[in-house]
DNA sequence: CGTATTGTTGATCTAGGTCAATGAATGTGG
DNA sequence: CCACATTCATTGACCTAGATCAACAATACG
């Protein structure tokens, strides 16, 4: 898994998130994309500062971190856990957006508007960062570096989201399951974590229902994956052992092309 | 189809384009999502707004506004025709991001990395308007209200770009195609194009492409949906007769949440 | 006006959806 | 800590939506 021991985060991080040994499927501060806006608080005099102040809560699991038509209140990263963003249909059955992992940003899309596009709940009991972001307005004349950041970041975030796009929508249950089992590895990665060992926070439901297949094809496909020695199961623990052949089978190598500087500031 | 007659554009918008009679499938600037940007002239000295200056290039069809890999030089928006951007995978077989219309920005991901993410060709004979936005940095420390429109749109792609992937990616193919009809319609509508008559720019080839469906499907999926009597299909136009039936097939009613704000500005 | 490209239609076949039963895991209260 | 319940995952049998192949029709274009 290979966990950095050490929790240090840089300037005023330092004085807001306790330093201690992060637990197993806890992301730590400056493998956060969060991080940083965490450098930026050096900049800003204490006072306003604490306005800003980042708070963590629990979310069990279950529980929403923000619903569908809330008004909005800011941006959340789950320091540890796991969460799920879905819209919920008409027919009320919900479409699952995104799954979020620890590090990862979420509400952004909600940024500029009154109010939250869609649903996220914990997948399992989960840990949170909060921002206020609605008061983004306080901080922007004066600390034009915020905003640059901010913009980073919603660069990037489109980016991965058109990543996504092609990830589903298309192609058969193959290359979807391996392309999605690929785009969770590299995420884990990016975050700290071991690439190849790592822990399905979702039901088989939910990954059926983002990838667009039925439940019992993801079943098959994990099976039939596991009779070609790709990956081993055993419920919600995956391994992948062929990392090449699941990239062929995903027709679509994630690797980011040069330059395109997605992990450049993080 | 209702043009607006008068191309009257606020500001500095005059001194930059032409003011005539807007053509059939051009867009006026007061309904361009770089509206925004071009009221922001107004507070910026002139000879600054120069470096700045739109200009107005053809792009015949079939050819490429932008490609991926290239360095990333400014953000574009369509005056007039329509811009497919897509991914070449290793297999050298394309895969549609997105379809572009008049009024709408192109390459706004690419945005604080140094190269494009995709290629963006023109499906007919198309003019873009194009932000040199690579030197940003220049009106960032200056001008905060800049970087605050430039917040404002990437989070609006940002939550339009989730509302497409819902769209697609899953569901039987006239879900697809009549989410894809009535998507379509609204952002004619939102560009001052009338929203059940339209011109479909891109190819069969290239709406099954997107949508993750044979071309075949696509056809004979229009001719069921002219049986109903949903639409009339001849070639490339396409008008909607029931939308109300359309949005029960696509499952999702793609109206925006009361006070979601995705109008707001523009 | 003929050639190339794009679109339609028909016939066949298969990936994966649906339904249903069973099995494993996880949680809960005694 | 165990018995039972509930939720979650797997497996099998069957069947349809849509892919693929192929021929043909309609446009677009020089």
């Amino acid at each position: 898994m290979s966990l950095t021991e050490k929790s240090v985060a840089s300037g005023m991080a330092e004085r807001i998130i306790a330093i201690r040994t992060p637990r197993r499927n806890e992301v730590t501060c400056e493998r956060c994309e969060f991080h940083g806006f965490l450098q930026l608080f050096n900049e800003i005099p204490l006072e306003l500062a604490q306005i800003f102040l980042f708070r963590q809560r629990p979310v069990p699991k279950g529980e929403s971190v923000f619903r569908e038509g809330q008004p909005f209140h800011g941006v959340y990263a789950i320091k540890e856990g796991g969460v799920k963003t879905y819209l919920t249909t008409p027919q009320q059955s919900e479409r699952i957006l995104s799954f979020y992992l620890p590090g990862e940003l979420l509400g952004l899309e909600a940024i500029r508007t009154t109010h939250y596009q869609s649903t996220a709940v914990a997948l399992e009991n989960t840990q949170v960062c909060w921002l206020p972001l609605n008061q983004l307005d306080l901080l922007g004349d004066r600390f034009p570096h915020f905003q640059e950041q901010l913009i980073h970041v919603l660069a990037v975030h489109l980016a991965k989201q058109q990543q996504q796009f092609i990830l589903s929508a298309r192609q058969s249950a193959d290359e979807r399951l391996a392309a999605f089992l690929l785009n969770l590895s590299e995420r884990y990665v990016r975050h700290g974590f071991g690439g190849e060992l790592f822990r399905l926070a979702m039901l088989r439901q939910d990954i059926a229902n983002f990838l667009g297949i039925s439940m019992e094809t993801v079943s098959r496909t994990f099976k039939r994956f596991q009779a070609k020695k790709l990956l081993n199961v055993t419920g919600k623990h995956v391994r992948l052992l062929d990392v090449p052949a699941l990239q062929e089978i995903a027709q679509y190598v994630f690797t980011p092309p040069p330059g395109a500087g997605l992990h450049s500031t993080f």
